[in-house]
Parts: C-alpha cells; structure tokens; sequence
RNA sequence: GCGCCAGUAGCUCAGGUGGAUAGAGCAACUGCCUUCUAAGCAGUAGGCCAGGGGUUCGAGUCCCUUCUGGCGUACCA
C-alpha cells in the first residue's frame, strides 16, 4: 500500500518549508508565508528526479529575484534522513532534487513485502462503484466494439479495485422490447424459409441478417421439426425467443469467459418490466409534471432538465421505450443496490443519448442529485485491411465477431491491443493483428517477464537464491539503467491511482511496455551472472521485482504472464 | 445547422493540474549473439504539434476562430 513517488513528492513540500522558517528565523527571507508552489517530475533526469517551483511563484511577493530565492532556500535545507540525495538550483529558479540511496531501497523493499498487492491504494476509500460494460444485445455475437467496450470496462475495473474502490462488474441484459421482438421474428422468418423455401416468406424489415440467426432456426428446426409451422405468429415469435435468447446468452457468457471477463451481475432488463419498477419511474416523472402525451406517446419534457430534446417514454403502441427503460435502470442502481458511482462504459454512438440521459437523471422526483453517474465513452474502432476500410453492420450479418478475433489473434493479444486510449479511434488492421510478431508490444512486454523467470530459475539452480530485500546494499544498484527501472517500479501505485481517476487504464499499457523497456536496457548493460556476490544478489532482487511489477501490470490487463517463451 | 471526440515523424500513437532541447513503436539505414532468452540492445535519419489569432515569464497543453475526419441529433438500443 504505498505510493513512494507520491511520498517523495509530498516531503518536497515540507523540506522547504523547513527551509523557509530557518530562512526566515535567520532574516534571510521576508515572512509572509511560505511561497506555495508545485514539484513535478521533469522530462529529462538531467534535471532530477523532482523539480520544484516554489522559488520561482515566490518571487513576486518577496520582490527577490527566483535563484535568490531558491540559494537561499537550499543553504537552510536539510536532506539528511530524507529521500534526497542531493538537491541543486537549475534554470530560471528551479530547485532539482535526486533520490537517495534510502528511497531506491524503500522501493524494492516494498514490491517485495506486499507482492502481488503493490501497486494498491486506499485512494478510493472503498466508495462503491459499478462498473456497467459490454451489455451487448443478446440478439447477435458480440462484435470488435464490443471487444473494446469489453477491455476498457474490465481494465477500468482493476485499477479502480487496487485503487482502493469497491467495485462491482455488471452486464446488462437487454432481453425485453423492440430489438428482441425483431430478434424474434428474423428467427421466424428464417425458420418458415426453411421450410417453405426462401420465397415463402418475407423478411422483416430492418431484421437481423446474419448468419446465426438462420442458426437458431435450424437449431429450432432440428429439435422440433415444423411444430410450430401452424401455430399463431405471437406464440411461435415468443417460443422462438425463449430458445433464442438463453442460447445466445449462454454463448456470450463462453466468450466473454474465455476473454477472462467475469461479472458479478448479469443484470436483466426484463425484471425492471416484471417489477413494475419502470411504470413506477414514469410514473414519478409524470407526476413531477415532467411528462406530457403527443401523438398518442408520452414524452418526458427533457428540457426541464437542461438537455436539448425530448424523449418519448412510452410508444403509441403502449410500450416503454429504451429511455424510459433506462432511466428505471439506473434509478434501480443508485436507488435500490445503493451504488455511490455508476460508470458505464459506452461507444461513441451512444455519446448523444449519455449526454440527455444524464440530464434526465437530475429529475428531482428521482432523488439522485447528489449521486455520481459517469461515463465512459469510447470511440469506434476502425476496421482495415491493409488500406481498405472493412465496413461493419449487424443488418448485413458480415461482422468480425469478438470470438473470431480470439481465434485469429490469441486472448493475451486481444486484449492488449484493446486497451488503448477511450477518446480516439482505434484503427484496427486485420492483416497486422493476424501477424503473430514482435508487431504487437504485447510480446515485447510478457518477453520481458520470461527473461526474468528464467534467469531466475536459472539462477536458483547455481544456488543464488533472491535475497531479502533488506540484506541488499541498495548503493551497488548505481548505474543508470538500474536507477531507471527502479524508479519505473515505483511508478505502478501512481499509474493505477492517475488510470482510476482519469478512466483511462490504457496507461498500464504504456506503463508496462516502458518497464519492459527499461528492463531490456538493464539487462544488457548490467551482467548479473559473472557479477560479486554482493552485487549479483542485489540485482537479483532488482530482477525479481521486476518480475513482480509487470506481473501485476498485466494482471490489470488482463494479459498472462508466462514463465517462458 | 447544432452537439460530442479527434487532427503531433512516412504509418500507428504517447505527451497528469501550462514548464527546461516535443517522445516511443513500426517502416528505412548502421552496428551488437563461442558470454544470463537477439521476441532483445545500441545508433543514424525523420517535426511549421492542421491553419490563424489571443492569455503570460513560458502554450502541443488554456481561450476564441477557421478547416478536415469520425460519431450523434429515431415512437432503434
């Protein structure tokens, strides 16, 4: 549970207010408060490991020039027992500060006492969180938006679980209403083609095409031969869904199985219907006086609620809409299972419904003003190949489903590359996915870790066991490269912490690919086998933490680790 | 039209609350395996951060504006 690069930052702070009173007691520098200022983590180590303002916001109010400022704050300063080694004036004013010996200690001591726990904080003060993601309709496969939707909502999840949150993972079903009405008489249609030939019988307009669907038919076709060929239409499309739909929602909780997501709740829609939990939640609208009939629908007056349209809630036909549906859903969330934060994970083309329906979560009549419901909006994925954009639709049925992608690429691959950045597009290329190379940083990364273990294992048989970190004179540890990948390994907690609020868990992507890195670079600089024993057991140990740090990265990915390769 | 997201090297992308000389991978070129895994390392080359204004000690980052691309703006979800 600690997060060192914090620790360090934040004694910054009050090494120069120490400084400050001594300078001050000594009449030095003129009272008033010490300048408040900030220390970030310069670009280049050339300028430290810290770098701190405070002499440069100072210089106003104390009417001396920065460096003035900054000299005469290190004169007073005291670094012993501090994680400092040095601290030195740069620049227009900065103070740079070096880690110490005691800090690069500290580090390796702590990935090795807490194992597989580092990199957790308690930042989150076990708020509890759901996390809504996938949700995919049960009408078809799940698709490579999916896939995506899938990575970042389970990722999201992780970071926000080791940053200290109390986090709950849920899939909501959508397996009521109008799309599972279509789902039902796309199956029909194909089933009475089946036995009246293609022409027999229309298709539903705006039905689904693809290929599953003529599946299930003959999956229906096979069980029950022409049973329900005479039957009335309603009750063969019900029966033809009661089958359709638990098969498909079997198949999506295989995939997802084998993508290595598991949720804690597969919520259903349906049971929002049967509750009457959604005619309640309309019902409280309209009594707000939100709502009002127009062409036999009723509206929900949205611009009450600052959004910039209206929404029907119930069709003309007496059905509920998704919207109203929805709004019952998350009052359910917040209202009944007493989430403090909901996050749902959605693509880009819903971002205009996130934007209305977050509007209308503010009705009063909800109660849920002082309730957090965020979301995450990830862009689409655009799918090529080579220089040729692969259009996508589940109409046509000629979808890239994310079971096919897990055949083509591999689960570790998959789910890697979908970890990328939820604002921009992510371009897709089927030909480089195909390629099982060193392409994909994925290899590059779980490369890393086998080095490691085998090195280790290796090692072990020579009789060079990992020592305690304690036993380890940290001071030998002194070269560049391994001052670089300590530091890297510190750098996990604050990585989690920064993914967690921002909910962008693609930073653990390059977070561990520049650990990769750095591991690579110090494995080729530094000789471990032919080094002193003092030494060697000491780099070792650095070795070994490595090994921990990028395992516990790509656990939050979601990415094995293996021993070899 | 209005709204959301984006525009950084040839390509795919990084660049926490503004900071010091804008980074990586791939592609190209050059080196390094009788030595712990070469799925690796080291190096060369590659840039008007879409254009234009503004804010200040300082802007890829903040504000305004123009242009380009994606998505939305259904009694679909």
């Amino acid at each position: 549970m600690s997060n060192l690069i914090e620790e360090a930052r934040s004694s910054i702070d009050g090494l120069i207010e120490n400084a400050y009173k001594k300078a001050v007691s000594a009449g030095q520098l003129p009272e008033g408060g010490c300048p408040v200022g900030k220390v970030e983590i310069p670009k280049d180590t050339q300028n430290g490991d810290y770098a701190a303002n405070h002499a440069m916001t100072g210089a106003k109010a104390m009417k001396l020039p920065p460096r003035k400022i900054a000299e005469l704050l290190l004169s007073n300063m005291d670094l012993n027992d501090s994680f400092f080694a040095s601290a030195e004036i740069a620049g227009p004013g900065f103070i740079n500060f070096r880690l110490s010996d005691k800090w690069y200690g500290k580090v390796l001591a702590a990935v090795q006492a807490e194992g597989e726990a580092f990199g957790r904080s308690d930042e989150g003060k076990n708020e509890r969180v759901m996390v809504e993601f996938v949700s995919a309709n049960p009408t078809g496969p799940m698709t490579i938006g999916n896939a995506r939707g899938g990575v970042l909502g389970d990722a999201l999840a992780s970071v926000m679980d080791r940053a200290g949150y109390d986090v709950y993972r849920e899939f909501y079903v959508n397996d009521a209403g109008n799309q599972v009405d279509l789902f039902g008489k796309s199956i029909e249609a194909r089933y009475l083609q089946l036995i009246g030939g293609e022409d027999s019988v229309e298709f539903p307009e705006n039905g689904y095409h693809g290929e599953d669907i003529r599946e299930l038919a003959q999956k229906i076709f096979d069980r029950d031969g022409e049973k329900y060929l005479h039957m009335d239409s309603d009750a063969r499309v019900a029966a033809f869904v009661a089958f359709g739909l638990p098969h498909n929602i079997a198949l999506m909780r295989e995939h997802l199985a084998r993508y290595c997501i598991h949720f804690d709740n597969w919520f259903l829609e349906s049971s929002l219907h049967e509750s009457g939990y959604v005619a309640e939640t309309v019902a409280l609208l309209s009594e707000g006086g939100h709502t009002y009939e127009k062409d036999g629908a009723l509206w929900l007056r949205n611009t009450d609620f600052g959004a910039d349209k209206d929404e029907v809630l119930c069709r003309a036909n007496g059905f509920y809409t998704y919207y109203a549906v929805d709004i019952a859903y998350h009052r359910n969330k917040f209202a009944v299972r007493h989430f403090d934060r909901v996050i749902d994970v959605w693509g880009a083309d819903h971002h205009g419904h996130a934007i209305r329906f977050a509007a209308s979560m503010t009705a009063p009549e909800l109660g849920l003003q002082d309730k957090k419901l965020d979301f995450l909006i990830m862009q689409m994925v655009r799918l090529v190949r080579g220089n040729e954009t692969v259009k996508v639709s589940k109409r046509t049925g000629k979808a890239l489903t994310l079971s096919d992608l897990m055949d083509e690429i591999g689960v570790d691959a998959c789910r890697f590359f979908f970890n990328a950045k939820p604002d921009t597009h992510l371009e897709f290329d089927l030909d480089l996915a195909i390629r099982q190379d060193s392409e994909n940083p994925v290899y590059y990364v779980q490369y890393a870790h086998a080095r490691i273990c085998t090195l280790l294992a290796a090692m072990a048989e020579e009789g060079h066991a990992v020592p305690k970190a304690a036993e380890v004179d940290i001071s030998l540890l002194n070269t560049q490269w391994e001052r670089e990948l300590i530091k890297q390994l510190a750098q996990l907690t604050e990585e989690i912490r920064l993914a967690a609020r921002d909910y962008d868990p693609s930073r653990i992507n390059r977070f561990v690919i520049e650990l990769a890195a750095r591991f690579h670079r110090f494995y080729n600089n530094c000789r471990i086998k032919e080094a002193e024993p003092e030494l060697l057991g000491a780099r070792l140990a650095l070795c070994d933490a490595s090994r921990r740090v990028i395992a516990n990265a790509l656990q939050i990915v979601g990415v094995t680790a293996p021993e070899k390769m």
